[in-house]
DNA sequence: CATGAATGAGCATTCATTCAT
DNA sequence: TATGAATGAATGCTCATTCAT
C-alpha cells in the first residue's frame, strides 16, 4: 500500500512537468539542467528521478504535450465543426490556437505560450531523437487526418472545392498553421485576425 | 605583414563553418562540442578560436547563413520574376528551395539539407538568444519585403487581387514557405510538386 | 510487547542477509545498492534499516559468515579427525570446502559458492575497514589454532614430523587453503582432487 | 607536432597511475573518486581523462601492473634459476616478493606493498569485470607456466620428484604464493623466512 | 512495525576555453 | 600563427539514509 495516493503522485508528477515546461520555455531544453527543474519545482535534486528515468523522458513527455495540447482544440474543431470553407477551417483553428491556456487531460490549465515555445524546440529535437520524432509524427498525422476529414465533409456540403484532394489539402492547411505558430512564437507576429483575414482573402478572393 | 593571406584566412574560416554546419546538421547545436567541430574540420582544438570568439559566434554565423542562403533564391525570384499570381509566386519559391545546393557569397556550394536542419534549430535558438533573433528577424523581414514587392507588382499587372494587402499577404506566403520547410525537414514530406499543386488548387480553385 | 515474535524477526533478518549475500556474490559489495538488497529480499526500501544500522553492518555480518561458515567444517574436522598426516589434513579440509552448501547456526543451508565470492571481497574490504578486519582476523586465527592443534595431535601420533612447529605449520596449511579457494573462485580451477593429490605428492613424495 | 614529447606524456601518465595506485591502496577502488586521484596527482579534475577513458581503465591498468610487477621477479627467477628443489623454488619466489619495490617497464620503482593491496582488490574485481579477469588470468597462467617449466627443469636435474606433474604442481606452488601474499597484506603476517622454513620442513622433512 | 517517498551530497564525466610553447 | 595539453566548472544521475504516515 503506497504512502501517497496515486492522485498525489500524479499531481507531483504534473508539478515537475510544469516546472520543466517553464524552464524549457524560458531557457531551452539544453540550457536547463536537472537541478534547475528541481529547484523550479521546489523539490530536491533527486526527486524528478522518481517520476522520470532521465532528462530525456521529461523532454519526451513535454514534446508529447506540446503537440497534443496545442492541436487538441484544432482536432476537436475539425471533428465537430459545421461544414465550412477552407478559410473558415483555418480561421477556426487559428482562433483555437489563440487562447491563453489549454486544458490537459487532468483538467489543468497549461499556458499556450509555454507549449508553443517547447513545440518549436521539439522541431529541433526530433531531427535526431527518434522517440521525440515518433511522438511528433504521430501528433502531426493525427491532426492532419482530422483536417482531411473536415475537408471531406466540407466537400460533401459543397463548401470546399471538390477538386481539392483532402489528404494533401490538409497538408497545406497544416503548413499554414505551423507557419503561423512559428511567426507568433519566434517572430512576435501575434496578429491572428489579420493573418486569418489575409488567408481568406487569398483563398476566397 | 600577415603570415597568411586574407584569402587563405577566409578559406580556413569557411572550412570551419562548413565543418560546424555538418556537425550541427547531424548532431544538433548542443550535442556538438567545439572539439567535434575542430576534428571535423581537420584542425587543432584551438584553431576555431582564432576565427570565432566562442561557440555562440559560430552558431550565429550559421544561423545567418541558414536564413540568407535558404531564402536567397526566393528573394532573387521575388525581385526579378515576371509578375505572376500568388500561386505562381509560391510555386517558384518552393521550387527554388528544392535545389540540392545553394551558393554562398564566395561561390561555394552549400547543401540545402544541411542549411534547413540548421534553420530549424535556429528557430529554437532565437527564442532566447538575442543575437540569433536579430539575425533571424532581419532575414525574415527582408524576404517578406521581397515577397510584398512581388505581390505589389502582381497587383499592378492584374495577376494578384487588388484587395490583398501586400505586407500582410507576404506574411501568409512566408507562413506557407516555413510550413513547407518544416514538413520537409522534420516530417519527411518532400513532395514539392504535390504541395505546390494543392496550394494552387486552394488559391485559384 | 513486540508485535512480531523474536523468531519472526530473526527469520526476516536472515532473509535480508541471504538477499544481500546473493546480491554481493553476483554484483559485488559496492555495485549493490541498499534498494537492490531490499528488492532482492522482497521488502521495502526502509526495512533493512530495521535490522542493520547501515550497509556496512550488512557487509560485516556477511564477512563474518563468510569466514565462519566456510571454515566451520574445517575447524570441526581439525578438532575431531583421527590423527593424520599433513596431506590427509589438507585433503580433508579441501574436501569439506567442496560441498555445495554449508549450514549456518540456525540450520539454514548457505551456498558455498556465494560465501566464497563474498569471502574474496572481504579480503579487499578488510584492508581499510577495521571492523571487517577484526572479524576476519578472529576467524583466521581460530581456524589456524584448530589446524595447529590437529598438527600437534598428529605429531603425538607420529603422523606428522616432530620438527614442524605447529603454529607456523598451520600458517602454511592456511596458505594452501586460501590459495586453493582463490583459484577456485577467481580462476575457475575447481579440480579439488587434482590439487589434493599434488599436495600429497609434494608433501609426501 | 605534439606540444609535449611522448616521454613527457608517458611520464604524466605514469604520475597519474602512481597517484591512483596510492589512492587505491589506501582507500580501495570504490572509495577512491576520480577527483581524489586528480588531487593526489596534483592535476586538474579533467586531466586523467586525457590519459584514460574512464576510471575502469585506470583500474585495469593497475590490475595489470599488480600481476605483472608482483610476479615479474618470480617469473624471471623461474626462468633462470639453477634447477632446485620445490622448496628452493618457493623460497626464492617469496624472497623476490619481499623486496620493498619492484621496477616497472620504464625503470620506475613501484612499492610492492601498494601493488599487493591493489592485487587483493583485483581478486574482488575480476569476479564481475571481464576485462580485469582476462588480464588476471593471463598473468596467472604466465607465472604458472614459468613455474611448471622450472619444475620440469628440476625434474631433469633430479632435484624434483619425477612423480610430480609439473603443470599441476605449479598450481600448488601458485596457491602457496597467493596464500602467503594474502597473509602478508591482509593479515599482517610478514615473516617470510619463517613461512619459507616451514614450507621446506613440510616438503622436505 | 513497515512503508516508500523524499532528500541531498557525491560521483564520473564532459567540454568551452585558455595559453605555454 | 598554430597547436593541443590543461583547466575546472558544470551536468546528469545515483544511492545511503531518514521519517511522516
Amino acid at each position: 500500500m503506497p504512502r501517497i495516493t496515486p492522485e498525489h503522485r500524479e499531481a507531483r508528477r504534473a508539478e515537475i512537468v510544469a516546472a520543466a515546461r517553464r524552464c524549457f520555455s524560458r531557457d531551452g531544453f539544453h540550457q536547463t539542467s536537472m537541478p534547475d527543474i528541481a529547484t523550479e519545482a521546489g523539490v530536491s535534486a533527486g526527486a524528478p528521478y522518481r517520476y522520470f528515468a532521465s532528462k530525456e523522458e521529461i523532454i519526451l513527455a513535454i514534446a508529447g504535450d506540446a503537440f497534443r495540447l496545442v492541436f487538441g482544440p484544432v482536432e476537436r474543431l475539425a471533428a465537430t465543426t459545421e461544414v465550412a470553407s477552407v478559410g473558415d477551417l483555418v480561421a477556426a483553428a487559428l482562433d483555437a490556437l489563440s487562447a491563453e491556456t489549454v486544458t490537459d487531460a487532468a483538467g489543468r490549465a497549461v499556458p499556450v505560450e509555454e507549449l508553443l515555445r517547447c513545440a518549436v524546440q521539439t522541431w529541433s529535437e526530433l531531427l535526431r531523437n527518434e522517440a521525440v520524432r515518433a511522438r511528433a509524427v504521430e501528433g502531426f498525422e493525427s491532426v492532419r487526418r482530422g483536417i482531411a476529414d473536415a475537408l471531406r465533409r466540407g466537400q460533401e456540403a459543397g463548401a470546399v472545392l471538390s477538386t481539392v484532394e483532402p489528404e494533401r489539402g490538409a497538408r497545406v492547411v497544416m503548413g499554414l498553421l505551423h507557419g503561423f505558430l512559428l511567426q507568433r512564437v519566434a517572430f512576435d507576429l501575434t496578429d491572428t485576425t489579420g493573418f486569418t483575414d489575409d488567408i481568406r482573402m487569398l483563398l476566397e478572393g
